[in-house]
DNA sequence: CTAATATTCAACCTTTTGGTTAAATAATGG
DNA sequence: CCATTATTTAACCAAAAGGTTGAATATTAG
C-alpha cells in the first residue's frame, strides 16, 4: 500500500476541491464545466484539478481537445483508513451519517 | 454538525502532526515529551500543536508548568464522514486495515 | 486556412506554512 | 529568592498556496 497521505489531505483540505471532487461523484467532467460554478478564473480551477492530480484523488484524461475529470474513489481509501483507525467506527453516529449522505444525494429518499 | 474540514484535513496534511496523533492514541503527554522523537526544535512542536488544536483534533489544558495536549477523537468525525460518503465503506480492503491497526499497535496480535 | 474553443503556462502578488534562533513568560523545587 | 524547567512569542527566512491577468498552445469546426 503506496501512502501519499499528505498530498492527498492537502488536496482535501480546500473546499473548492471538495466541492469539485463532489461534482464529479455525479459523472465525470471537462475543465470548463468544472470551473462554471465557481467564480474564480478557469487559470485557478486548472491549478486545483492539478493538485487533485497529483494527489491520485482524480485523473484526467484528454480526449481531443477537452480533458476529462474522473473521480479516484480507491485514492481517498489510505486517507480513510489512517482515519478509521482513531476508533471512528465505534464512537461515529451514524444518523448524522445518513442525513449526511441524503444531503448530499448519495443515498435516495 | 458543524463542519471545520479545512482546518482538520490542513492538520492532517503533515506527517509530523499524523505521527502526533497516534503518539497521543497512547496517552495524554506534555509539550516536551511530544517533542522529544522529533529533531526539530520545540518551537516548531508548539507551533504544530497550536495547529492540531485550532483544528479540534487535540485539546490543551495546562495542570501547573505543564501543558497537556489530549486526543480528541471526535473532531475526526466530520472528516471521515465526508470521506465515506465517497463509497469507501463498500470498496475498503478490510486486510489492509486490519495490518494497518497491527502495525500501529491498535490492535493486539 | 482561419476563427473559435479548451486548457495551460508565465509572471506576478499576497498570505500561509514550516522551520530557525533568541528572548520572554510562567511555575516549581530547593 | 533563585535557578531550573516548560512553553510560547517574536523576528526572521524560504517555499508553497491560492489567486490574478495575459499570452501561448492544441484541436476542432466550418
Amino acid at each position: 500500500m503506496v501512502y501519499n497521505l499528505d498530498k492527498i489531505f492537502a488536496a482535501l483540505a480546500d473546499s473548492t476541491r471538495r466541492e469539485i471532487l463532489i461534482m464529479l461523484l455525479e459523472d465525470d467532467m471537462a475543465v470548463t464545466d468544472v470551473a462554471e460554478p465557481f467564480n474564480i478564473s478557469l487559470a485557478a480551477i486548472s491549478k486545483h484539478l492539478q493538485i487533485l492530480s497529483k494527489s491520485g484523488l482524480i485523473i484526467q484524461e484528454k480526449r481531443g481537445r477537452v480533458k476529462w475529470c474522473k473521480l479516484q474513489v480507491n485514492a481517498m481509501r489510505d486517507a480513510s483508513i489512517w482515519m478509521e483507525s482513531f476508533g471512528q467506527l465505534e464512537h461515529m453516529n451514524f444518523d448524522a451519517f445518513e442525513s449526511f449522505l441524503l444531503k448530499e444525494k448519495i443515498l435516495e429518499k
